[in-house]
DNA sequence: ACCCCGGTATGAAACGTTTTAATTGATTAT
DNA sequence: ATAATCAATTAAAACGTTTCATACCGGGGT
């Protein structure tokens, strides 16, 4: 490919000059200037970002480890990732851990046990490894339950962000976390629930252990409360966020001697469970009973009923956790604030409420 | 960071023999290996990939540039890309267009006159600028309408491969093409249809003069002629990809006076608005009609009733797109056989049929 | 005439690798 | 003992940049 040096000859000027226009640093007379750009285009030039990596020690890219770039969230955390490196003149490396791919792999897995597998280790490390040697100015690590990378990571002072999920141990760590804020957005649903005039609301949550349930539960908790509602023990279930849970636990909720009248289930997959359980009980959605969902997934809106539910910041997410790491990465690593972003969830009104 | 030179003191040898160690190629002594080896470890050295590649004009990068990561498909196929890669020692980098966030972006482009607009052009002419100074050995265009960017970019040499679209003009470029089968996919749903027992069965197609509606067009008619079944010219519509021209065809469809007991609609969004339309006017799914969608959204399984579809090989294309421009990469930008791979689509009968 | 100055332009070193050709030291053949 | 062979190691150049220190040049002040 074209280099530096055979623009220099073509514009009959040193390389040093080449680069003082390419980089606009020195002053360089307007004529000569004019002259070497005429050069660069001439010959396609395209400026070597290794070799200036090289010379420089900065390479403006910044990695992004991801656990599964299946997951319904990664696509849009992604997008905003690139979105703002391009605006900021930065590159993407990605890293796809596939996660799910994995044998030991399991979707309830809210302990992080899999985190802990000396096997699972083994592959960050190895993904970490390629990003490194890539010599990346900052990380982005894209994940869904507590992690810890910031020990698997060579002693680096290349700043670290979770999206998403948070560092494992958040007061050892100097790593920021970014992610939506799953106490407001339970808030707002139960709220919605209630303007639209229930009295007696469930909740059936995911894995009781999960950061996510516990946030949600307190939002559920906090809403009943501003609207001076009761708490009934009995309304509140655990599933463990599949299809099959919400199914089930629809089932107990609903043969209650006295069954409440909407239910705010913690993801939209559980959602669906329970709408479907609730049709083949007879019951119908909304007219008998109310079903408010937390997620929105694509399907949420072609279900039948069409699901009201809560939409992630997952586009804002993405931009601020890339945001966030290119200006660490421009001021020594050094976070300016708060070590956890959350970023407020937005209420999508449809028919199941 | 560490580097070659600190290794080589730290194990009393020449950078020469940790390099040769690091590549194992020339003839190191069992001995001096093991020292080196240790060293690595103790100090924590992962080799500087940009120099790497500026010395040895390899950089084992290969570029991915797609128009939309939020598409459905886009996720699965860069998984297997980014799988790919991985077993072959590659690294990715990826470049997101943000098509679908331009002001000019319309669904329903068939014609591809985005691909056309300057704007456009400029975009990926700066796209493919940025992964180029990466100096990456290969492109992979992952796309939805045909497209052209070997106009693009500056005559380099470098292998093309498009994935889930085409060259525009295939016949002239010497880019590869990876895709599923459209045609094939069709005769499965169609064919699933006629084994169900129906005989008056529609379809539904996307835009008229769009590539996949022809494929698919000419694979309903295979199916038919196949099995020796009329085919009816009333039967046959063509909406725009959308929910709501599947609706509103529908309508159409089953207020003729000899209405067909059985649709392929060509992808599960307008199956999904297919569905509700026969809702509305009381007619039973799949007990009265038939409705077989194309794509396998996730939304169709949790569909009420769940979807009989086709699901596409996104996987599959993601690896073999990146096995192929790899292998193209190693020798020389030569493609061995056919310039276009279509990979078969797998059916996934649920209960619309 | 001389010196100095400011504005431009450049030579050369350096970044972290790989690789070729050369060097070393030991062993074997004469 | 000397020469030839061989294995193991290394010095040094090169890749495409940036950047610092230096060089050039024409003009203004002495």
């Amino acid at each position: 490919m074209t280099t530096i040096h055979d623009v220099a000859k073509h514009a009959g000027v040193s390389i040093a000059t080449v680069s003082n226009v390419i980089n606009n640093n020195a002053k360089v007379s307007a004529g000569t200037a004019e002259r070497v750009r005429q050069a660069i285009n001439d010959l396609n030039y395209i400026p070597n970002i290794a070799a200036k990596g090289l010379k420089t020690n900065v390479t403006r890219i910044i990695g992004v480890l991801m656990e599964d770039i299946r997951n319904f969230a990664s696509p849009y955390i992604i997008d905003g990732i690139c979105q703002q490196c391009e605006n900021d003149g930065y590159h993407v490396n990605v890293d796809n851990l596939q996660v799910n791919r994995r044998a030991d792999y399991n979707v309830d897995d809210t302990y992080g046990q899999l985190a802990k597998s000396g096997d699972f280790q083994t592959s960050v490390r190895e993904a970490l490894k390629t990003l490194l040697s890539a010599r990346i100015c900052g990380l982005i690590y894209l994940g869904t339950h507590p992690r810890d990378v910031s020990g698997l990571l060579p002693p680096l002072n290349i700043p670290v962000v979770y999206a998403y999920c948070y560092a494992e141990k958040p007061a050892s760590s100097k790593a920021l976390n970014i992610s939506y804020d799953d106490y407001q957005g339970a808030q707002l649903a139960v709220k919605n629930i209630i303007r639209a005039g229930h009295t007696k609301i469930a909740i059936i949550g995911g894995l009781i252990n999960s950061y996510a349930t516990h946030r949600r539960m307190m939002g559920y908790q906090t809403a009943l409360m501003e609207y001076a509602l009761p708490l009934y023990p009995e309304y509140i279930l655990s599933g463990n966020w599949s299809y099959e849970s919400g199914h089930e636990l629809a089932g107990k909720l609903f043969n209650l001697p006295n069954p409440p009248t909407a239910v705010f289930v913690m993801n939209d997959l559980m959602a669906f469970g329970v709408i479907d359980s609730l049709k083949g009980m007879g019951i119908r959605v909304p007219d008998d009973v109310s079903v408010h969902g937390f997620d929105d997934l694509l399907a949420s809106r072609y279900f039948s009923p069409p699901l009201s539910t809560i939409s992630l910041p997952l586009h804002e997410i993405g931009e601020k956790a890339a945001g966030s790491v290119i200006k660490m990465a421009e001021n020594g690593n050094e976070a300016s604030g708060d070590k956890f972003i959350l970023i407020p969830c937005r209420h999508v009104p449809r028919a199941s409420v």
